[in-house]
DNA sequence: ATTCTGACGTGGG
DNA sequence: CCCCACGCCAGAA
């Protein structure tokens, strides 16, 4: 099934976003090599939604916005999963999210 | 094979 | 900042 390379690299960065911390789809997607592809990012967290070690709920779009909150059970899942994190997020909006912005292509440091 | 949709992003106004 | 139109590509019907 989804075990393509795309949705394992997506994976794979999704869990390495620090606690606290969010980044957005085309952030992963540059990072992958697929700027333009940054829709399949927001399904290949879909898909990882099966795995709990992927925190989707850090991924949000570019503007900081919980786009995908509507995808989780509950209705405000993501938003408490993020302020249990210490992120402050008010009307699906990330608050200081520059801030608490991690990007990958320049804050991903291998073990 | 064709068509539509979508957890997005960029550019122009 | 907001709004609008277009591009992108994988999957479902």
């Amino acid at each position: 099934m989804a075990d393509t390379g795309f949705f394992k690299k997506v994976h794979q960065v999704a869990q390495r976003i620090p606690y606290g911390r969010v980044t957005s789809y085309g952030a992963i997607a540059s990072y992958l090599g697929a700027p333009k592809s940054a829709r399949m990012v927001g399904w290949a967290m879909n898909a990882s939604h099966n795995n709990e070690d992927v925190p989707a709920h850090r991924v949000v779009n570019r503007k900081g916005l919980l786009t995908g909150k509507h995808h989780f059970d509950g209705t405000n899942l993501m938003q408490q999963l993020l302020e249990s994190e210490g992120v402050v997020v008010v009307d699906l909006q990330i608050q200081d999210f520059k801030t608490l912005f991690w990007d990958p292509t320049k804050e991903l440091n291998l073990d």
